[in-house]
DNA sequence: GAAATTCTACCGAACGGTAAGTAAAAATCC
DNA sequence: GGATTTTTACTTACCGTTCGGTAGAATTTC
């Protein structure tokens, strides 16, 4: 009856949050109806439901999804590195290779968020603006440095995040540009519009 | 019965799509119905449907509109500048101008196009491509005069894309931040990153 | 009074979600 | 270790609501 977390059922359920994640991220999640995932699945639609309570707690975990993802692969990492300098250039490098790869999860949670219930989206806020806070942190460092160039340091954080996170929309890891090329380029373009030259 | 083009007519239908584009920028289009936008505008959906056939022409009505915005204010204008350091600079500051100033059918130009059908989605991407070439070109042209940075042209443009279209995301004209400001340190932020130093 | 504009009242389709049932696997009992 | 019970992982069939869209009447404008 209720659904019990054994190492299968979470396995199945991963399968199940990154298929529709990959239909959220390239219909939107309101052109994606729970049927469209299943048919994606080879299920029904009630067989979904197994293993979420509703679409909008199914988004949550896809968003959860991705916030675990930037967290093991790009924060908690970078926070290891003292050097302000060297500590940014793993940050851009790193999440936009992420962004570039094509995780859907991650991508998802610059996108969807409307759809989440207000505790949702405060919890899903809050982990955002913790990310954000840490990059913006490291900004103010080079700031007080005096490296940094003298632009505003909340648009600068903004604007390198446009930088990424526009990654997913126009580049595919298919053409001639590899991850690694494309990743380097925006790095390189984002550090030296941010950094004074010496 | 027939909508014919009279002046009067085409203020209501402006004003019209514009509430639309506003609501779809807010809530995105699948999340907003059709008496959504009836509600804000005090009128009915049946009587909505007197200046549109259906929500997809309405649509691309609004993204025609939006397209024409950057022509008149951006691509025309800068087709007239010859130094190509100058017109970067000028694109990047208008462009970035509507995106701040919050012209919501501007904003879903680079949204939502998925609804739209395949002709009127091929116009519209045409139109588009057109826009991007243009920019492309005036960084080939910084490329043979030996002022651009080492990384691809292609890249370096969407990610000059994503700083200025990333920008409604995030900026609010009613902060401590003008319009003019940030503009101004997402244009420097830019051209430090695109241009060597010289 | 004719044309332009907006309303009331409705339709059919699609959607999210649920109730009831079930075959196969796993766990429990003796 | 064979029989019995329980759980897992679904399915079929359906419900209530919402949505885009329409026909035709009513109202407003000139």
């Amino acid at each position: 009856m209720a659904r019990t977390e054994t190492k299968k059922n979470l396995d199945r359920a991963q399968e199940i949050y990154l298929t529709a994640a990959q239909l959220f991220v390239e219909r939107g999640m309101d052109s994606t109806s729970v049927a469209d995932i299943a048919d994606r699945l080879k299920m029904t639609k009630a067989g979904l439901y197994y293993y979420f309570t509703s679409k909008q707690e199914l988004l949550y975990q896809i968003v959860t999804l991705g916030l675990d993802s930037v967290k093991d692969e790009v924060l908690d990492p970078a926070r290891k590195i003292k050097n302000a300098e060297q500590r940014l250039e793993f940050i851009i490098l790193n999440h936009a290779r992420l962004a570039a790869e094509g995780n859907h999860a991650v991508i998802i949670v610059s996108h969807e968020m409307n759809a989440l219930s207000f505790k949702q989206r405060e919890a899903m806020l809050e982990r955002r603006r913790e990310y954000f806070e840490f990059v913006r942190g490291t900004l103010v460092e080079l700031k007080t440095e005096g490296k940094l160039r003298d632009i505003d340091i909340t648009t600068a954080t903004f604007t390198l995040f446009g930088m990424i996170l526009w990654l997913p929309r126009w580049f595919r890891p298919t053409g001639k540009l590899s991850v690694k090329k494309v990743c380097q380029d925006v790095c390189a373009m984002a550090l030296k519009g941010l950094l004074r030259s010496h």
